[in-house]
DNA sequence: TAATAACATATAAAAATAGTAGGAATTGGC
DNA sequence: GCCAATTCCTACTATTTTTATATGTTATTA
């Protein structure tokens, strides 16, 4: 139960997008300067992003990735649907066994797993882009006047 | 960002436990007959229940397992924290990737990660192993009047 | 037309997950 | 005392997921 790498490195990733004068696109490779990450995993973890339609890309020279929403709107949820290939509670209807417990229909366990989904799910909705630009904003500013 | 199997299986093996009238064991064989789950792994997540001391045992024949405490006072972060090895949410400073960020001193992300770090535990410290036991019921019922 | 950058696919290395095998130690019942 | 049941313990294996890397193609701009 850990929110994993991909989701880690796309956060900070947007992060960098979320910065930058709208409309302007940053590459792969500014990106991961500035943050200091592998750019070829992340050119796939943006092509997901991409088909989820959080971000645009612009070919060619000067090329790069826009965001398609303002930070405010663009929920840690979303990328974590994106970026992971599943994101969703524990459901003991999913077959991540071979032994089969409820063979198609919900078991005696399904509401409880159920309902914690559908927290997961809201909680992480609730969590935004720009709350993470806000962090560090603060951050900064600590460091600063520190 | 999913629950594990083991978390499942734990709850689903646990339950058992609860089931039963006080001060009887009940051994791995016949929790996994009636659960229908691999009696050798069972056994491993069991010893780790053990050293988390959320269950005792008795050696011999007629032995087995018993909950050390009241399913109500049982929470799915306890199971979760025994059974995977770690519980906790993305945090910047674990080195799960080869490329250190934040080398030491917190990251400009921190605050983000511990946050929700945080708000997890407090949500699966809620969640009592009573409950899933209750929707059972409330299942089983149902079964019966339908 | 040369440099830049997205797009795409395949492969590889490492880690985590899920499960198995075999045997030693302990207890209860006959 | 013996046998069966059972926990306890270690090691091994197989599979899947994660975390990349490599290589090449296509589109765009200066």
């Amino acid at each position: 139960m850990q929110i994993s790498t991909k989701t880690g490195y796309a956060v900070r990733a947007l992060a960098e997008l979320a910065r930058q004068p709208a409309g302007e696109p940053v590459s792969i490779t500014a990106i991961c300067r500035r943050q200091n990450l592998p750019p070829k995993y992340i050119e796939q973890l943006f092509r997901k992003l991409k088909h989820r339609k959080l971000i645009s890309s612009k070919h060619g020279a000067r090329g790069g990735y826009i965001l398609n929403r303002p930070a405010s709107q663009l929920s840690l949820k979303d990328i974590m649907e994106a970026v992971e290939d599943d994101f969703s509670g524990y459901c003991c209807l999913g077959a991540n066994s071979h032994i089969e417990y409820c063979q198609g229909s919900p078991c005696a366990f399904y509401d409880f797993w159920n309902d914690i989904r559908k927290h997961q799910e809201e909680y992480f909705s609730s969590l935004k882009l720009d709350q993470v630009i806000n962090y560090q904003e603060t951050e900064n500013e600590a460091n600063i006047s520190g």
